[in-house]
DNA sequence: GAACTATTGCGTTAATATGACACAATATAA
DNA sequence: TTATATTGTGTCATATTAACGCAATAGTTC
């Protein structure tokens, strides 16, 4: 209970003065990707009212950069270091902004909801993706009545306001980028099997993918190592694990993976 | 004189009461490219103060699509109709805005500079670039006071802010976009010839490129009608002119020129 | 523990794309 | 008329990609 008071306390502040302490009209939403059991995952909260999904943002605090205020809100969610992220789009249509959220907190609290409140304004949305190792996530819930869940890609549905056409871009803007840059090393674990890798760029693409050819593609980038030891347990002949070439991924992701013309 | 005190009024009012007319703290900067004379042009206007340059830019209104406010920026500087225009990035490092423009403009209007005044705070920056043919634009001083200048690629100098950051960024996208999206449509003439599409290419990409494959290689996106028609007046063997190839082009814009993977 | 099965590692071949270059055609200039 | 620089077209060797074969093997079944 005391809890509940203290958050509801802290809400109460952002609500009211947030103006005070962040940019306003401006916010960030992150689309945080995971591969779980092949299956592409989207990290979602749901908000209090309704049966509605939302992305998790944040504001950007009067001195921040931009990026840091991405970092923010991944961190308070999942705990995780090795982030790959990216902003990839600006999302500010007129229309987009949902005040009516703000507004029943300003009647749940018994307060006039005051028209020139920051929070009821038009908010612009920078979108940044990201992509982390699923198994490395601890959802962590920063303010206790909102749940955090992964959603499938695939699955989604009663996303609020514009935040389906923001997975959306940022889906495609992951396909574009997934040809010239080296893409697992965030989304999998330190270790894993050619199969595996192979299943979330079929995955990500939605297409499935010569396993031969692939691993060819693959290993003439020349960012994996493979290890002597193999992944057992599969119920068939054991594949080989590999990892990232920490130097290699490094100077393949400034560079590119080809040299494109 | 009398435009100039019009001039004068508007920029004050600007100054004192933009934001009840413009949503706070964001802007949008153009990089506006052109090519003329194999040369990569980017469109830049000369400040008041000093010997400094700057991206064409502007604010967004409180119920306008960004797009249509980067697109407000073009048509007043150029007069452009056919503009291929992208938002690629946002430029907002907390130490990014420079007051002192605005500021010196208080002093002007001897005015005591409002500390707290909308165009003192920090601003965050929507980076778009356009591509448009140099031979369309009729440069438009709306601010009388303000120079618009084609500027080269390769010498630029003295650009306030963090504008040549953005420029380079702006630069660094089209070289990747130009691998899969067909670009030369809005940076040349309706008709032109292989030879000025190819120099395009090298242009942007800083790179001699062999006459034969280039044309082989354009040629097999199918894009490109050959017109009957040839340049003459060159001086030597007359060059068949080409035109875009509309439909396939448009198609070409939204799926790609590759298949990717 | 031998046979079975699904999967993996490693390889081949044909088709396609790319890079490097040769040669004839031609619009202007000399 | 000839010279010259540039364009149109084509060739060939090489690199890359797509499609497929076969042996090896971890776990399962009996």
């Amino acid at each position: 209970m005391a809890k509940s008071i203290q958050i509801s306390g802290r809400k109460k502040i952002l609500l009211e003065k947030g103006d005070k302490i962040y940019q306003p009209g401006i916010s960030v939403d992150c689309v945080i990707l995971g591969f779980h059991e092949n299956e592409l995952k989207v990290l979602l909260l749901k908000v209090e009212q309704g049966n509605q999904w939302a992305l998790p943002g944040g504001f950007i605090k009067k001195n921040e950069p931009i990026e840091n205020a991405a970092y923010r809100v991944l961190q308070e969610r999942t705990g995780v270091q090795n982030i790959f992220l990216q902003q990839f789009n600006v999302f500010g249509a007129p229309d987009r902004s949902d005040a009516s959220i703000h507004q029943n907190r300003f009647l749940e609290y018994g307060i006039k909801i005051p028209k020139d409140n920051w929070l009821l304004q038009r908010f612009i949305t920078i979108g940044f993706y990201a992509l982390i190792d699923f198994s490395e996530v601890n959802l962590k819930d920063v303010v206790s009545d909102e749940t955090a869940e992964w959603m499938d890609m695939n699955k989604l549905s009663n996303l609020m306001m514009d935040h389906a056409e923001i997975v959306k871009k940022a889906l495609e803007t992951l396909r574009t980028q997934l040809a010239y840059l080296p893409i697992g090393k965030n989304l999998l674990p330190k270790k894993f099997t050619m199969p595996e890798l192979q299943k979330l760029y079929e995955t990500i693409l939605n297409e499935k993918l010569d396993r031969r050819n692939f691993q060819r593609k693959l290993l003439s980038f020349g960012i994996l190592n493979r290890l002597t030891e193999t992944k057992k347990g599969g119920a068939h002949k054991a594949a080989y694990l590999y990892t990232f070439n920490e130097k290699k991924y490094q100077k393949a992701l400034k560079e590119g993976l080809y040299g494109s013309w």
